[in-house]
DNA sequence: GGAACAATGTGACAAAAGTCATAGACCAGG
DNA sequence: CCTGGTCTATGACTTTTGTCACATTGTTCC
């Protein structure tokens, strides 16, 4: 991991701290579809994403699961910062969904630098701050919308992370992340097909416009 | 605010910071029923519970709430914590039940001593990850349980959280935390009580025993 | 090309939750 | 003790979502 890169996605970090970074931390590769954190592990140390794409969701004692949010280069896993200090274990999974770098920073420094370096404190407040507003956004999704709305919101949301209105992925893996079945999902989006808002493929979606 | 009362409430915090606490903060009162945060107000100090309990509810565009936790002695709200640092707004309604005492902390002290004292620094991390678990369970629920299991869940948070089983509320009021209709919760009521978990009474329901 | 499998489409039905209408029960104030 | 207001009860109905069964269409790999 060289400097330029560290900045080039951490941009308000500053140079001791980026040198600290360069010092301390371990590089760790996913490839995609690879779990990154499992519900109930311990954690040694706190990451930050550098290159990929990750998926953050729950997952309750039935095996249902549930997608939360995604993490992009720049961002950081909230939980592992947090179940870092306390020693507590993780309530979430999270899995690659490209091929991801991260930056894996030893539970000690985490704290240390959060005295040490402004830059440092701040991001880590923002990264709770954020997950906590997404959390938020979540909820009052599956509380307050019906699934229609919701899907429309998923694919919204998909289009931007991916940066492309082609969303490869099946019927049946939405309806788990949202967890409905895959026959309600089918329905909801052959009712969007029809009304002009997407256009459906095996095994892809391709955007049209959403409200 | 004596410093017998701060210790009470907050046993981590060390001597300095306690003492820094009594000559920099300020009490403010809230009768119950008083807002004590509203959607979309800046904050300009963070605010640690002393006394009585405080509900923290989200509500959305069209009026409809939706209750997230309690705030009892002892605890802060995370968010004011984390909006306050990047002056954002706030996304959520806290209203005090009971009357309330808190402890308003000017937002710069806030920073200045997650550096100075390692006790703030945990308990404001430990604040976070609370709130944080505490969403998830929220999530968990409306995602994966039915109306019937969340109304058992919310009736055994309610008895916990006022150490009594009477809990002095209308269906209305419940339907409203839920974001669920009176008819429904009624229904659902009178089930529990003709299975012997509960005893209803106008205005009040009597939890006897819940699985 | 054809077997085997995965993904999708669709009708019929069930279950849960929301809505509407209406009535009775309870309570407070005059 | 009557009256208006709030709270609760309940039947009938609609809508949404979930489930089951089965047909159809692509895809992959011999």
């Amino acid at each position: 991991m060289s400097v330029t890169e560290i900045r080039e996605h951490f941009p308000t970090f500053e140079k001791e701290l980026i040198d600290d970074i360069e010092a301390k931390s371990e590089i760790r590769s996913f490839t995609a579809g690879e779990q990154l954190m499992r519900t109930g592990q311990y954690f040694k140390s706190t990451m930050l994403i550098v290159e990929g794409l990750v998926k953050v969701y729950r997952e309750d004692d039935q095996g249902n699961e549930f997608f939360m949010y995604y993490l992009q280069p720049g961002q950081a896993c909230a939980l592992s910062m947090v179940c870092a200090v306390k020693q507590e274990t993780s309530q979430i999974m999270a899995k690659a969904v490209k091929d991801t770098e991260v930056i894996s920073i030893p539970l000690a420094y985490m704290d240390e630098w959060m005295g040490k370096y402004k830059s440092w404190y701040h991001f880590v407040l923002e990264t709770y701050r954020a997950r906590f507003e997404e959390l938020l956004v979540t909820i009052d999704h599956i509380a307050f919308r019906a699934m229609d709305e919701r899907l429309e919101f998923y694919l919204k949301k998909h289009v931007q992370t991916l940066g492309s209105n082609i969303i490869p992925i099946s019927h049946q893996e939405i309806a788990d992340e949202l967890n409905s079945s895959r026959e309600v999902i089918s329905r909801l989006l052959k009712k969007m097909e029809q009304l002009g808002k997407v256009k459906l493929q095996r095994n892809s979606i391709e955007v049209i416009h959403l409200s």
